[in-house]
RNA sequence: GGGAUCUUAGCUCAGCUGGGAGAGCACCUGCCUUACAAGCAGGGGGUCACAGGUUCGAGCCCUGUAGGUCCCACCA
């Protein structure tokens, strides 16, 4: 057993902890058919990634639900990797080259891609060691790549099963170039953003003379003028009786020197802007929809860099912002501009560079997606697909319903290149895993392939299975496919989400996963995007060096709901640092007590867990079990089993004598000589375990963590340990322990003679408080004073641990260093099972004894503070109370009450009058249920403040009864209303009633001595 | 244009299938009480955006209004 340094200090240990981790292959996974599989794969980061605040709350929240099934029994595997991120690495490879005065193109295809492999060889592994800092239990082992040889050859097979099914072809389609990437990029690549742009109004006049028309030209509207270059067409809508008479003319194109006709189609609003709209099939994806309709040419007018591509043009060469400023003048100039108007409209851009997309028409792969999407709209219809939370569900749906099919080619270099080859004979193309060795078609010798590479998300939306041996009917593939959950933010719903699903159900048959788990975004404190250009990113690793991977965790975690986006704050950092230290010093208090002093405390013998091996197939049956007993308890070696149960129903729980006896609660064997209080804070660690496990199954990962942590801190920290105290000081064999018996006993004894005798002879229901219990110790008690001892460090330590696994998936460093300390072994609590609510350790009645002590210690406290006297000062308080078994309850636990309410004397007596002459003159009194509490104070006691006091309590409870009685008076709610929330109203009224009256004599009394 | 979502304490947010409003931080008052001042004890502070409705009962369900955020979308 170590000393513990005052304060936890995180980075001394974490690393320690990790490599501890590792090297014991706790993260490690497979097949084991014993247990039942739980799998989630890690949304590959980026190589060209550093570890983000994203990155950190998504893999902390892998890493809870990881660590909590794995302790729960599960075979837990997180599959980890990473992504070759296709266009970002290119960047950022070009980039890289250009320092060093390469040209990508002058390099050449095959020296280009070694660049690429050298970039990820340095740079690849950085983030994922970042997550290491985390504490991510991702089975490493496993560690992936989009572009290792198992992910390409799913991407291959999928590639050629889903051409040989026709659901993969190329065609010349419109599509959305960017200019600056030059290359081709999805639908859901492109962000629309508002522009300030202008609406320029264009005279395209008519070709010879239309006798019926209201005038000789049309009037077009457009936002891109430089397009006009391309047009084929103008469109009126059929219907549109100001242009009937045109449709089928000719019209002059400005500038061009061609003409082009009128035609009628329903796209056209007859509304919007002059009801004339200009066709340029080539650069607009409806125009491009339009021409297909009319047969139009289309005539390309802009190069790959989006420069005017019209040679003998003026315009020729120019970009196509200078071109739309040369074309508004020449316009102007011809006098063919009717006006300008300001006008703001939606403009795609490139979500990676921000350029603005140039809808272009290119031979490109896509992948035709209606029928696959039908599957995949089924699955979440059903049910068999849930997502949280379930408002995401609906985008999902909406995506998938308007679903259009998705281009898949790109005209990189770094990536999966495409399987098809062209022959240089016949120019067939054969589409095949590999490269044939002559064309199938005409025996050609010669075969080119496809130029262009995969979108990056083609192999990203295989990962679930490519990452388990797919197409290999792999036995990782078996055991762990389909995975269990995916967690991920909005963000990537359609790049990646929907299309793992669709993938998943077409290539295995089967969902990738039961469901999606949908986070939101870590903004920063004004709620402003994190991002690069604003400079307002904080380093998660700046924040784990310093307060702790722990406080990180916890501060993406806490209070938390799904989907919804939070906001970082250094100062919630700080109180999650500040739970670790309170829970570090928790430890710091139970182990100073287990120390060698304590030779009764059963504590590291009985506490042994039955842990398994190193492997990971420690102890746990998993679900259903339902004992915990063994890890956590071990067998008490505190005598046998031959008690009643533990549970005594009148609340006061006899402190065992002479040899160790036993309670046996369910099938977790408990210790004798367990106290009141001791049940209470078992029977409420009992409970947590439920609650925790149940909101970890519905995904509330702040819920659960919230009422782990609100356990440790105010139960178990505010109210346990200062309970624990008396037994823990008093009772030092030998009269010494780690802090020095004897200081303890001497403080209790200067308070005891301070405030007078220690207890009194209670008159009228015969008990006797001699201070047996918790009276300075002489040398006969000691032998039940050692056990009484026992029995509390027994519970801290049970309890502890118990906290320690349910906190553990939250904070894993703090809860290991921990747990591995006190139990004095090497054992990680990694493998340690996870604790299970069990029926025998279930305490009701203590739990209500010990609420009625805490609320008597609360009106104490409320008091002193009242009347300004400071905690060092003792006072003497008097417990009067006409129930017997509360009484003896509040005198069996007189040393706890005595301290939580810093009395100095005790007494407790069943009626006023046995109290004597304690509860007259000078004492303030406060009402609990069941009792009144006496306070003498020497100094005089300010009577009208008094009843100021007591009579807004008064006011209080009359409010409360008269809401009971309403609430019981009304027929409605009684017929209606069901049973247990009656019973509960019923309860409350009666409850309240007893405290009104009460209330009403003390202020009686106080009113008759303020005259 | 369509859709989603939010509006709860000074700030940031929880609040599970409807059954008396919670946390953290901030604030005020006492405390260095022998685990912890990164702490302890006590306290103030909310017509749960607004208006209707359903219900015995609404922060929660329904409708509408106002404001915010986000997503989708081919008004040139």
């Amino acid at each position: 057993m170590k000393e513990l340094e005052k304060n936890y200090n995180p980075e001394e240990i974490e690393d320690k902890i990790y490599k501890m981790w590792l090297d014991g292959k706790y993260f490690h996974a497979r097949p084991n058919p014993a247990k039942k599989p739980f799998t989630i794969v890690m949304p590959p980061p980026n190589i060209t990634g550093q570890l983000h605040m994203g990155h950190a709350l998504d893999n902390t929240i892998q890493d809870i639900l990881i660590r909590y099934k794995r302790m729960a029994g599960y075979e837990a595997l997180w599959q980890p990797g990473t992504d070759h991120a296709a266009i970002a690495t290119e960047v950022k490879v070009i980039d890289k080259l250009r320092g060093e005065g390469i040209d990508k193109a002058d390099l050449g295809r095959e020296k280009f891609l070694e660049a690429c492999w050298e970039w990820r060889k340095e740079y690849g592994s950085i983030i994922i060691n970042q997550l290491h800092k985390l504490g991510s239990s991702a089975d490493w082992d496993r560690e992936r790549f989009t572009m290792d040889e198992g992910c390409s050859d799913a991407v291959l097979e999928v590639f050629v099963k889903l051409y040989e099914k026709g659901y993969i072809y190329r065609g010349s389609r419109i599509i959305n170039w960017c200019p600056v990437c030059g290359t081709s990029i999805s639908d859901a690549e492109v962000e629309h953003k508002e522009q300030d742009g202008y609406f320029w109004y264009i005279r395209y006049p008519v070709v010879g003379a239309v006798p019926a028309a209201p005038a000789q030209y049309v009037v077009i509207a457009t936002t891109r003028p430089e397009t006009l270059l391309g047009d084929t067409a103008v469109a009126v809508n059929p219907t549109d009786e100001r242009y009937t008479q045109l449709v089928g003319k000719m019209l002059k194109l400005p500038l061009t020197g061609r003409v082009i006709p009128v035609i009628a189609d329903d796209y056209v609003d007859k509304e919007f802007g002059t009801g004339c709209v200009k066709i340029t099939p080539a650069h607009d994806p409806n125009d491009f929809e339009v021409g297909k309709r009319h047969g139009l040419p289309e005539v390309c007018i802009l190069h790959d860099d989006a420069t005017v591509d019209l040679p003998g043009s003026p315009y020729d060469g120019m970009d196509r912002y200078e071109a739309r400023k040369a074309i508004v003048r020449d316009l102007e100039e011809a006098g063919l501009l009717v006006k300008t108007e300001p006008h703001k409209h939606n403009v795609g851009e490139h979500d990676r560079c921000g350029t603005t997309i140039e809808p272009m028409i290119k031979p490109q792969w896509f992948v035709k997606m209606e029928e696959m999407a039908k599957p995949a709209i089924e699955a979440y219809r059903n049910g068999t697909l849930s997502i949280v939370p379930e408002s995401f569900g609906k985008i999902y749906l909406n995506w998938l319903e308007n679903i259009r099919d998705w281009c898949i080619s790109r005209q990189l270099w770094w990536g999966h290149r495409i399987p098809a080859y062209t022959c240089t004979s016949c120019g067939e193309m054969t589409v095949a895993k590999a490269m044939p060795g002559s064309c199938p078609h005409c025996g050609g010798a010669k075969l080119l392939q496809d130029e262009d590479t995969l979108d990056t998300w083609f192999s990203s939306a295989l990962w679930p299975f490519s990452t388990l041996g797919w197409p290999a009917r792999t036995k990782d593939l078996e055991y762990f496919y389909p995975t269990d959950v995916l967690v991920t933010g909005y963000d990537i719903i359609f790049f990646w989400v929907i299309r793992m699903v669709f993938s998943g159900i077409e290539q295995t048959g089967e969902l990738p996963f039961h469901t999606v788990l949908i986070h939101g975004l870590v903004r920063d404190e004004q709620g402003r995007k994190m991002s690069k250009s604003l400079g307002n990113g904080i380093d998660p690793l700046e924040v784990i060096e310093k307060y702790g991977a722990d406080a990180l965790r916890m501060t993406l975690t806490a209070g938390n709901a799904p989907g919804n986006d939070m906001r970082f704050y250094w100062k919630k950092v700080e109180s999650c640092r500040n739970f670790a230290n309170k829970l570090w010093n928790a430890t710091r208090f139970i182990m100073m007590y287990s120390g060698d002093g304590a030779g009764s405390w059963a504590g590291p013998d009985t506490c042994k867990t039955a842990i398994g091996d190193r492997t990971g197939n420690g102890g746990a049956e998993s679900d259903g079990a339902g004992s915990w007993a063994g890890p956590d308890t071990g067998k008490p070696a505190i005598g046998e089993g031959t008690g009643n149960g533990g549970a005594e129903s009148d609340g006061a729980v006899t402190v065992g004598t002479g040899e160790m006896g036993g309670h046996v609660g369910g099938s977790g064997a408990l210790p004798a000589g367990l106290e009141v209080t001791d049940l209470w804070i078992l029977s409420k660690a009992n409970r947590l375990a439920a609650e925790v496990t149940e909101n970890l199954d519905k995904y509330e990962l702040g819920m659960a963590l919230q009422k782990v942590e609100s356990f440790i801190w105010d139960e178990l920290c505010d109210w346990y340990i200062e309970m624990a105290k008396p037994r823990l000081w008093e009772s030092m064999p030998g009269g010494s322990d780690a802090r020095g018996g004897e200081a303890a006993e001497a403080a209790w004894a200067a308070g005891q003679t301070d405030a007078g005798e220690p207890g009194v002879a209670v008159p009228g229901d015969g008990i006797t408080c001699d201070g047996g219990a918790g009276g300075v110790p002489g040398k006969a008690q000691s032998q039940a004073q050692g056990q009484a001892r026992a029995a509390a460090l027994w519970t801290l330590h049970t309890v502890l641990i118990r906290s320690l696994k349910l906190l553990h998936p939250f904070m894993p460093f703090i809860t290991e260093e921990i747990f591995t300390n006190i139990q004095d072994q090497e054992a990680s609590i990694m493998v340690s099972d996870w604790p299970v609510f069990d029926a025998g350790w279930d305490f009701p009645a203590q739990e209500q004894a010990v609420d009625a002590i805490k609320e008597a210690v609360r009106a104490i406290r409320n008091v002193r503070m009242n009347m300004n006297v400071p905690a060092s000062k003792k006072v003497k308080v008097v417990v009067v109370s006409e129930d017997g078994a509360l009484l003896r309850m509040f005198s069996d636990n007189r040393d706890v009450f005595a301290l939580l309410g810093a009395a100095g004397e005790t007494v407790f007596a069943a009626s006023k009058e046995d109290a004597g002459a304690d509860v007259g003159g000078d004492a303030v009194s406060a009402v609990i249920p069941g009792a009144v509490l006496y306070m003498p104070f020497a100094q005089l006691v300010d009577v009208r403040k008094e009843i100021e006091r007591m009579s807004k309590e008064k006011e209080r409870l009359e409010k409360e009864v008269e809401r009971g009685r309403a609430m019981l008076s009304n027929e409605r709610f009684m017929s209606k209303a069901p049973e247990g929330k009656v019973a509960e109203e019923k309860g409350k009224l009666e409850k309240n009633m007893a405290l009104l009256e009460a209330v009403e004599k003390q202020l009686g009394e106080l009113l008759v001595k303020a005259g």
